[in-house]
DNA sequence: TTTGTTGCAAAGGGTTTGCAGGAGA
DNA sequence: TCTCCTGCAAACCCTTTGCAACAAA
């Protein structure tokens, strides 16, 4: 999303155009793996808005279907910038830490199915997979 | 896993067997879903452990694969005793809270068709499902 | 001008730590 | 006896809140 894109979302949904969110799209934008609040803090440059417009902003990305987040192995909250707000997973590799979007959702059929088994009606997942991305694979193979 | 049976298994790792401990794993094993530190904490009689001992021994309970914790939508810790082992997962109830395990995973193939995909070489995920029990899905239908 | 946003400081609240006393093996 | 575990209190630290000042529309 380019930075004028970024103007256009905002409007459509009918929030200001300020400097703290063209930012911190653009930080979000830039990053090939999910930051925490401070990492997105660090990487702003000043003057830089404060914690809480972050925490705030992000939250309203989030229920625009803009970003997603997650808490990590260490309990730290984690987000990343989403490139549609269609359902999707992301795979994130334990190596370098780079996440990618995947397209669609690899388990439509295996949920109907456990539907079947289980009773229950599921109505809505959430998946993390973690794995080594393909770079890292060749590195590894290299040593 | 009765009284007993807990006493073993903590044998078997190496842990004492402790009065915390024994109450903890009966409470977990009582719930039929995740519970937070508070709500254990509520449901031990006095005298009861204080909260750093809960904490420190589910976190054990987890390193030996005999509890679970996930973060909830309030971003909130909840813990649940597994009835295995191995690598399985859960399906939530929305309305009821209620919790079911499920055997075995309903990806492996899903899984293996995603890493020809993408190039990822995939080495473990996390997997949240959630959805209504049979016993909700009935009480809705009769309204 | 009206409404939504930000900044600051402070509070909130779940979780962790340090250490001395106590219970298990 | 020796080691591990628990209790207590305090610290930690990420996150949220309140409110006045400010910027976008």
């Amino acid at each position: 999303m380019s930075c004028h894109a970024s103007k256009d979302s905002l409007h459509a949904v009918g929030m200001k155009v300020t400097k703290a969110r063209e930012v911190l799209l653009r930080v979000l934008e830039a990053s090939d793996h999910p930051l925490t609040v401070d990492e997105i803090y660090d990487r702003l440059a000043q003057p830089r808005p404060g914690r809480p417009t972050i925490y705030r902003n992000l939250e309203r990305f989030i229920q625009e279907g803009w970003a997603e987040s997650f808490v990590d192995k260490n309990q730290i909250q984690r987000f990343l910038r989403c490139g549609t707000t269609e359902h999707h997973h992301h795979i994130h590799c334990e190596k370098c830490q780079r996440t990618t979007e995947l397209d669609g959702c690899a388990m439509t059929k295996a949920l109907s199915q456990l539907e079947r088994q289980c009773g229950y009606k599921v109505t809505r997942h959430q998946l993390q997979i973690y794995g080594l991305c393909p770079e890292c694979q060749k590195a590894l193979a290299l040593k």
